[in-house]
DNA sequence: ATGGCTGAGCTACTCAGA
């Protein structure tokens, strides 16, 4: 089963571009943030073309997470964790993946910046409700699948210049810590799992040439419960989306499980 | 390089992103 992450930056802007890459890379599973529409102008259409189903948290302007699958997924919900500012930035739901259920949750976490503003305290409390929530589901079910923009950098070498980051929202060791947090909970972040020395980015501005020069950071993250290891085959950050005409400023992460 | 793009909403210009 392959299961991909992506932040699109504007579905209905990136329809052509997303539809040709499901038509490239056939995944089972899309989990889309950033998606930028209310659910009623959600392309459901286009999905549905091409054999999905639509499962939408869309808000005005901005914001906004879906999940896009082949087979039904189950026990949606759109309140994981409860938002003060009512954003839509978590959509969770359960799929089977052989004799194990699992739940999986799609997040776009708050950018937070700038730093020392109600931007930043926001994105800092999010987290640290989400924390809390993502241990409690966890005594409920072992099998968790975590995905999505996270807006962290977890490590220094998950950005180009970490120099550029330390004082930044996406960088800041408070920051990191709730992501190490998240991770003692225990789950593995399974791109670094897997490939411990490797510096690969998922996001580069538009600005500056930083796709061509590649100054990017990883910040779209996989997280799976310890539980699901087993059922790794493979993690991949897809870069050609990112080098299309009218790209996304984010580049699609594909897991593979079986 | 604290943004020199890009998108939404709307039709002039702000807000937001990271």
């Amino acid at each position: 089963m392959k299961i991909v992450s992506w932040n699109v930056n504007s579905v209905r802007a990136r329809i052509n571009n997303i539809v040709s890459y499901i038509k490239d890379e056939n995944p089972d599973i899309l989990f889309l943030q950033e998606i930028k529409t209310q659910d009623e102008n959600f392309p459901y259409e286009d999905f549905k073309n091409l054999g999905y189903k639509s499962y939408v948290f869309g808000q005005k302007s901005y914001n906004g997470v879906a999940i896009v699958s082949k087979s039904e997924v189950s026990n949606i919900d759109k309140k994981f964790i409860s938002d003060d500012l009512k954003q839509s930035r978590i959509i969770t739901g359960q799929i089977q993946l052989q004799n194990k259920k699992i739940e999986i949750i799609n997040i776009y976490v708050p950018n937070g910046n700038p730093i020392e503003t109600k931007k930043y305290d926001y994105k800092r409390n999010w987290l640290k409700k989400f924390v809390i929530n993502t241990k409690k589901k966890l005594l409920k079910n072992s099998n968790l699948l975590i995905a999505g923009d996270f807006n962290i950098i977890p490590e220094e070498k998950d950005v180009y210049d970490f120099k550029r980051y330390e004082n930044d929202a996406l960088g800041k060791l408070e920051i990191r810590k709730k992501f190490r947090e998240l991770l003692n909970l225990g789950f593995k972040d399974v791109y670094r799992f897997l490939n411990k020395d490797k510096e690969e980015y998922t996001f580069w501005d538009y600005f500056a040439g930083s796709w061509q020069k590649n100054y990017g950071m990883r910040i779209d993250h996989f997280l799976l419960s310890n539980n699901l290891l087993e059922n790794i085959s493979s993690i991949n950050i897809n870069k050609k989306p990112r080098s299309k005409v009218k790209p996304s400023d984010h580049t699609p992460i594909e897991l593979e499980i079986n």
